[in-house]
DNA sequence: GATAGACCTTCCCATGATGGGAAGGTCAAG
DNA sequence: CTTGACCTTCCCATCATGGGAAGGTCTATC
């Protein structure tokens, strides 16, 4: 199976195989005599994994850590939960930093009539006005 | 006022106020006769408005178009809204997705025992086990 | 005045994960 | 044997931010 077929197989994109391999993430796969990278299942079945904890949003280097204890057939299952867990409150963060920022978006564009006229709750609050928008 | 006071001034790093400087976002100052930029009171007044934007999750593109608004005062609050709101569904969006991940991630966590044994349902879902963790 | 240190200037490089594209080699189908 | 779809490596771009080097300037203290 050549690169484009591993992509494909995989859905992870020839680009992103080769980037991974360059840093280290996965290994040099065999050539062939033109070399040409030549992939078999169980490189498939990695980038796979690769991909499912992408899709996750493990960084890079969480998904290599994931690897390795993946690969580790003496691993303890706790030093997993522990990522996933640090994961979790990673994403909670931001999830909380976001929903901070669309409160306090909503309320502006609740306050601003967003017509033809030119003053704007917005521009107030950016600008720093301090006039007070009141509390919905 | 030279740039690492108006740094202070506004919470805009002397760095990011020469990038904002180099794409065009802020007007280039006036520099001393020893080529210090000089910074005064309405230049501070545009940087704490990008720095209140970029805090919001506006974009350096949007922050450019919001200031742009700002500054014109025939504007219509219409298309400021506007630009808000296409943010806070673009932020509405990433949330779910995060959510989605910390929905799936919470799920494999709570299955996994977390323990010394190296079995572990996070990593079976990861590689792409089809092995059903029962639904809480 | 000289010197020290805290600033300023420009320039280059790095991040993280991804894509675009050029220049050149290879393979398979017609 | 040509054509088109692949492969290879290499460089560049993204977005917003920071680090740091090399060199110039200002200010306070001796």
């Amino acid at each position: 199976m050549n690169i484009g077929e591993a992509a494909s197989a995989t859905g992870v994109s020839a680009k992103m195989i080769r980037y991974y391999e360059e840093i280290g993430l996965i290994r040099p796969p065999h050539r062939t005599g033109s070399n040409y990278r030549v992939y078999g299942a169980d490189e498939v079945h990695v980038l796979r994994f690769i991909r499912r904890s992408r899709t996750l949003g493990f960084s890079i280097e969480e998904t290599g850590a994931l690897l390795a204890l993946w690969q580790d057939k003496t691993r303890a299952s706790g030093e997993v939960r522990e990522i996933a867990a640090g994961h979790i409150s990673a994403l909670e963060t931001k999830i909380a930093e976001l929903q901070s920022m669309v409160g306090t978006l909503k309320h502006l564009v609740h306050c601003c009539h967003g017509d033809d006229r030119p003053d704007c709750p917005i521009l107030d609050d950016l600008a720093g006005s301090s006039t007070k928008t009141k509390g919905h």
